[in-house]
DNA sequence: AATTTGACGACCG
DNA sequence: TCGGTCGCCAAAT
Protein backbone atom coordinates (compact mmCIF):
# COMPACT_ATOMS: atom_id res chain seq x y z
CA UNK A 1 0.00 0.00 0.00
CA UNK A 2 1.28 3.43 -0.97
CA UNK A 3 3.07 5.09 2.57
CA UNK A 4 0.18 7.11 4.21
CA UNK A 5 2.25 10.48 4.70
CA UNK A 6 5.60 9.33 6.52
CA UNK A 7 8.25 11.58 7.51
CA UNK A 8 9.19 12.62 4.04
CA UNK A 9 7.11 15.94 4.20
CA UNK A 10 9.74 17.00 6.64
CA UNK A 11 12.41 17.25 4.03
CA UNK A 12 10.29 19.50 2.19
CA UNK A 13 9.50 21.50 5.47
CA UNK A 14 13.08 21.47 5.89
CA UNK A 15 14.00 22.86 2.23
CA UNK A 16 10.95 25.45 2.21
CA UNK A 17 12.64 26.72 5.66
CA UNK A 18 15.65 26.89 3.91
CA UNK A 19 14.42 29.22 1.29
CA UNK A 20 12.88 31.60 3.63
CA UNK A 21 16.51 31.82 5.50
CA UNK A 22 17.91 32.79 2.25
CA UNK A 23 15.27 35.24 0.97
CA UNK A 24 14.65 37.04 4.57
CA UNK A 25 18.37 38.43 3.99
CA UNK A 26 18.18 39.45 1.41
CA UNK A 27 15.37 42.22 1.90
CA UNK A 28 17.67 42.99 4.57
CA UNK A 29 20.08 44.63 1.96
CA UNK A 30 19.73 48.12 1.77
CA UNK A 31 19.26 50.21 -1.56
CA UNK A 32 22.82 51.10 -2.56
CA UNK A 33 24.30 47.88 -1.46
CA UNK A 34 24.81 44.54 -2.05
CA UNK A 35 25.49 41.23 -1.25
CA UNK A 36 27.73 37.86 -2.75
CA UNK A 37 25.76 34.59 -2.85
CA UNK A 38 28.97 33.83 -0.59
CA UNK A 39 28.52 35.81 2.18
CA UNK A 40 24.42 34.91 1.90
CA UNK A 41 25.49 30.71 2.68
CA UNK A 42 27.93 31.72 5.01
CA UNK A 43 25.25 34.29 7.14
CA UNK A 44 22.45 30.96 6.48
CA UNK A 45 25.17 28.47 7.69
CA UNK A 46 23.95 25.85 5.33
CA UNK A 47 24.91 25.18 2.21
CA UNK A 48 27.24 26.83 -0.28
CA UNK A 49 26.82 30.11 -2.85
CA UNK A 50 25.82 27.47 -5.58
CA UNK A 51 22.70 26.65 -2.98
CA UNK A 52 21.65 30.20 -2.81
CA UNK A 53 22.34 30.70 -6.57
CA UNK A 54 19.63 27.53 -6.88
CA UNK A 55 16.83 29.65 -4.64
CA UNK A 56 17.59 32.95 -6.21
CA UNK A 57 16.79 31.46 -9.76
CA UNK A 58 13.56 30.21 -8.45
CA UNK A 59 12.32 32.30 -6.44
CA UNK A 60 14.42 35.85 -6.43
CA UNK A 61 11.76 37.24 -8.54
CA UNK A 62 10.00 38.03 -5.37
CA UNK A 63 12.95 40.28 -3.54
CA UNK A 64 15.44 42.73 -4.57
CA UNK A 65 17.50 39.69 -6.52
CA UNK A 66 19.66 42.46 -8.32
CA UNK A 67 21.47 43.06 -4.95
CA UNK A 68 22.97 39.75 -4.84
CA UNK A 69 26.00 39.47 -6.87
CA UNK A 70 29.07 37.25 -7.39
CA UNK A 71 32.04 37.19 -5.22
CA UNK A 72 33.87 39.52 -8.16
CA UNK A 73 31.17 41.63 -8.05
CA UNK A 74 29.31 40.74 -11.37
CA UNK A 75 25.88 40.48 -11.68
CA UNK A 76 23.44 37.09 -11.92
CA UNK A 77 24.69 35.14 -15.11
CA UNK A 78 22.18 35.82 -17.58
CA UNK A 79 21.00 39.18 -15.82
CA UNK A 80 23.59 41.27 -16.09
CA UNK A 81 21.59 44.05 -17.90
CA UNK A 82 18.76 44.46 -15.87
CA UNK A 83 20.62 44.40 -12.86
CA UNK A 84 22.96 46.93 -13.95
CA UNK A 85 19.82 49.31 -14.52
CA UNK A 86 18.88 48.56 -11.13
CA UNK A 87 21.69 48.94 -9.49
CA UNK A 88 22.69 52.54 -11.27
CA UNK A 89 19.01 53.61 -10.58
CA UNK A 90 20.31 52.62 -6.55
CA UNK A 91 22.99 54.80 -7.02
CA UNK A 92 25.34 51.60 -6.17
CA UNK A 93 28.98 51.89 -6.65
CA UNK A 94 30.30 50.54 -9.95
CA UNK A 95 32.86 50.39 -12.47
CA UNK A 96 31.95 49.34 -15.51
CA UNK A 97 29.65 45.67 -15.68
CA UNK A 98 30.75 44.92 -11.72
CA UNK A 99 30.32 46.05 -8.25
CA UNK A 100 33.08 47.96 -6.41
CA UNK A 101 32.75 45.80 -3.19
CA UNK A 102 35.20 47.55 -1.44
CA UNK A 103 32.32 50.01 -1.46
CA UNK A 104 28.85 48.79 -1.63
CA UNK A 105 29.17 45.32 0.27
CA UNK A 106 27.04 44.90 2.73
CA UNK A 107 27.47 41.88 5.72
CA UNK A 108 24.22 40.42 7.28
CA UNK A 109 24.14 41.88 11.08
CA UNK A 110 25.90 38.91 12.98
CA UNK A 111 23.56 36.37 14.35
CA UNK A 112 21.98 37.32 17.44
CA UNK A 113 24.18 34.46 18.61
CA UNK A 114 25.56 32.25 20.92
CA UNK A 115 28.43 34.28 22.20
CA UNK A 116 30.71 32.66 24.01
CA UNK A 117 31.31 35.37 27.17
CA UNK A 118 34.81 35.60 28.72
CA UNK A 119 36.37 32.64 30.54
CA UNK A 120 37.57 34.78 33.33
C1' DA B 1 24.56 4.42 -7.50
C1' DA B 2 27.03 7.29 -10.99
C1' DT B 3 26.75 11.49 -13.57
C1' DT B 4 25.24 16.01 -14.67
C1' DT B 5 23.83 20.47 -13.49
C1' DG B 6 23.65 25.07 -11.66
C1' DA B 7 21.66 33.27 -10.80
C1' DC B 8 29.17 30.15 -7.40
C1' DG B 9 34.23 30.70 -5.78
C1' DA B 10 39.34 30.25 -5.28
C1' DC B 11 43.53 29.64 -7.87
C1' DC B 12 46.87 29.87 -11.42
C1' DG B 13 49.31 31.09 -15.72
C1' DT C 1 42.78 41.83 -15.88
C1' DC C 2 41.11 37.76 -18.38
C1' DG C 3 40.26 32.82 -19.03
C1' DG C 4 40.61 28.20 -18.00
C1' DT C 5 40.33 24.65 -14.39
C1' DC C 6 39.09 22.48 -10.39
C1' DG C 7 36.45 22.30 -6.03
C1' DC C 8 31.93 22.69 -3.74
C1' DC C 9 27.14 21.09 -2.35
C1' DA C 10 22.66 19.62 -2.95
C1' DA C 11 19.21 18.25 -6.31
C1' DA C 12 17.80 16.16 -10.45
C1' DT C 13 18.66 12.68 -14.00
Amino acid sequence: MSPPEPPDGAREAYVEAYVEAVLQLVEQIPAGRVATYGDLAEAVGRGGPRQVGTVMARYGAAVSWWRVVRADGQPARGHEQRAITLLRREGTALRGPRVVLSEARWRPVDPPAVRRVDVS
